[in-house]
DNA sequence: ATCAAAATGTGGTTTAAACAACATACATAT
DNA sequence: ATATGTATGTTGTTTAAACCACATTTTGAT
């Protein structure tokens, strides 16, 4: 196994080389390979493991009904899927794919949670990094749920434009995406935002230019 | 303070009460009074402490640059806010405001994930507590997510009662939304949403009658 | 059973976003 | 400097959601 990749990765950072073998050891942590466009994960199922790309690449899609195909996200080398069902057993309600031919390491997490008269440094630390991974994963979906919201253009534009603002504090600032990715980001269609933007600036709302914004406030 | 209450609270359950009254030692909990339509929070701000509402209840607002005022959510009675800001050390997008005299518990769990040579119990308790939160929300937040991204009315109508569907395991369920409240939970428009249900009726996708629906997959 | 209130549904109008086709600006390689 | 490709912006058309006014159904109280 990738022992150098998984010491540095998000969850096992931080732990020694015995806890993580001690760690890896007590998560019944099992490598499986999958070919390009298998099945890992199925919508309606329930697993108790944390998935880890540990090479190659997988798709969240979703899978309806009537058939209709979407697909979510990608998820690529040492990023992780899955973690939120495991932890609490739900149903997932997503299909995980192999978007080319890959290795995930699964490990169970589940029972992190049960009691356990005696703790252990590495369960502490795990703990810990899985803390953190779901408070990040968090805040990155609260704030696109409010800049969603909106349902105008312009709402959205200045709900997120406003959050960057507050981010950075101050008025000036670089935003991390073109066009296309804000659009995207802020689920509207490309030109009606560079059309929403141009308006905002003509009435004095704010200024751009390329990725750089300028908020006014007027008194 | 009101040790029956936090004893049942998600946050702290399962913790003896001498490992309660160490924590809550430990993670410098302090009670504050507001009166209705004071500031707790300030956007723009950081703040290490998780609020717990004992009494009242506060508002989630967001407060732009330009002036528009926004009601985001409430917290009532033992509910938490600003945790997840609070872990991670995060700056503040929204303003906390008491919507009604309120006494509020503010505790320091960022000082949680800081390195500590001794563990204690109750600190893993702790940890796990705070897990179970930040992921359950993370399950409501990514499900809301998911729902509101496709554009149309009929999109996030079948997104939405396709999780459904999957949590049950059957294509047959009840909803816990009325029509306005699904509306405002997939931000669409009442009677758009009721206008597209039929539509969809019609066409032999689903059947339903009040909160109840049944899907129906055609082959 | 009758009435009032709330929830849900329907039709028509207005509005704004999606879409399409194209123009302009900007970056890069030759 | 020219050509090529990509990002961004503009204009006009189509489409669907928001909105409004009202009809129908359901619920609950008397």
């Amino acid at each position: 196994m990738d022992i150098d990749v998984l010491e540095k990765s998000r969850l096992f950072q931080g732990l020694t080389a015995k806890e993580l073998s001690l760690c890896l050891d007590s998560l019944d942590a099992k490598e499986k390979k999958y070919r390009k466009e298998d099945l890992i994960l199925h919508a309606g199922d329930t697993t108790d493991k944390i998935g880890m790309v540990l090479s190659g690449s997988v798709t969240i899609e979703s899978n309806d009904v009537w058939g209709n195909r979407t697909v979510l996200s990608h998820v690529g080398k040492s990023q992780y899927f899955a973690e939120t069902y495991a932890l609490l057993g739900e149903v997932l309600l997503v299909d995980v794919r192999a978007n080319e031919d890959c290795r995930i390491l699964f490990c169970n997490i589940r029972t992190l949670l049960d009691d356990c008269k005696k703790s252990s440094p590495w369960k502490e630390k795990l703990l810990k990094n899985i803390l953190i991974i779901s408070s990040q994963k968090n805040l990155v979906l609260s704030g696109r749920s409010f800049h969603t919201s909106p349902k105008s253009c312009r709402g959205r534009l200045l709900s997120y434009l406003n959050a960057i603002a507050l981010q950075t504090g101050s008025k000036e600032f670089d935003i991390p995406f073109n066009r296309q990715q804000l659009a995207d980001y802020l689920n509207l269609e490309r030109t009606n935002l560079s059309k929403e933007l141009s308006h905002m600036k003509d009435e004095g709302l704010i200024e751009y230019r390329k990725s750089h914004f300028k908020l006014i406030r007027e008194h």
